[in-house]
DNA sequence: TTGACATGTGACCTTTTGGTCACCTATCTT
DNA sequence: AAGATAGGTGACCAAAAGGTCACATGTCAA
């Protein structure tokens, strides 16, 4: 796992989640297209969908003079797998019985 | 979904994520003994421990002059349950069909 | 072939983040 | 009580990230 650290690092930016949620609704828009609905300018939404792409989570492909997004879920199901078969269920329910112990002897501590 | 973007953030920096690693081999750590095996000093992880204590990715116990840290694997269950609901099966299968299309096409430009 | 359109690049600035250190408080042990 | 141990705070600095702009290239359409 080479490059985990571009994924969480691009996902780590609010914007670039929007961006990712803006290609779920609808694939394959354009840079015009996803700077509409943003606020900051088409240099900005550049640069995230650069980031977004070297991540892999971002997937182009060049149509004339205008340039296609797609999404590509890959490296999100890769973190899933990779922390989900580590942190496993009997180790959540068992976290989550210790944050309960603690909600009750400090309740306004936690969420 | 209102700290997503804490979560996110927090996961972000490698040497958080190798914290989060330790805590899993062996849960409820002191930050002393979390110190001995990253290459950084006590302020550092110390800065590491609260952002991920806040982000709600560890959660602590004091006992007596010791602050026990322990791994929450809920944050991490919550975001797969986000995107893995979103970004569903199918999409993912047609989009790496999508990938491999692509690559098809111009394989140097693809990992 | 000219003008409008879609995207790309590099320099630049501001804000955030990562890391260290001097100093401080609390707790244990004897 | 005193030294050792565990943790905490605030100031401080360097590096990275986020954002904008002037300028430039490639493509379409009449």
């Amino acid at each position: 796992m080479i490059d985990d650290d571009r994924v969480f690092k691009a996902l780590a930016d609010p914007t670039r989640r929007a961006l990712l949620d803006r290609l779920f609704v609808r694939d394959g828009q354009t840079l015009t297209e996803l700077e509409s609905g943003v606020e900051m300018t088409r240099f900005g939404v550049m640069k995230h969908l650069r980031v977004l792409e070297e991540a892999g989570l971002v997937v182009t492909r060049r149509q004339g003079r205008e340039k296609l997004h797609f999404l590509n879920p890959v490296p999100i199901r890769q973190i899933h797998d990779r922390w989900i078969d580590k942190y496993t269920e009997v180790r959540a329910a068992a976290l989550l019985d210790l944050k309960a112990e603690l909600e009750r002897d400090r309740p306004e501590e936690n969420q």
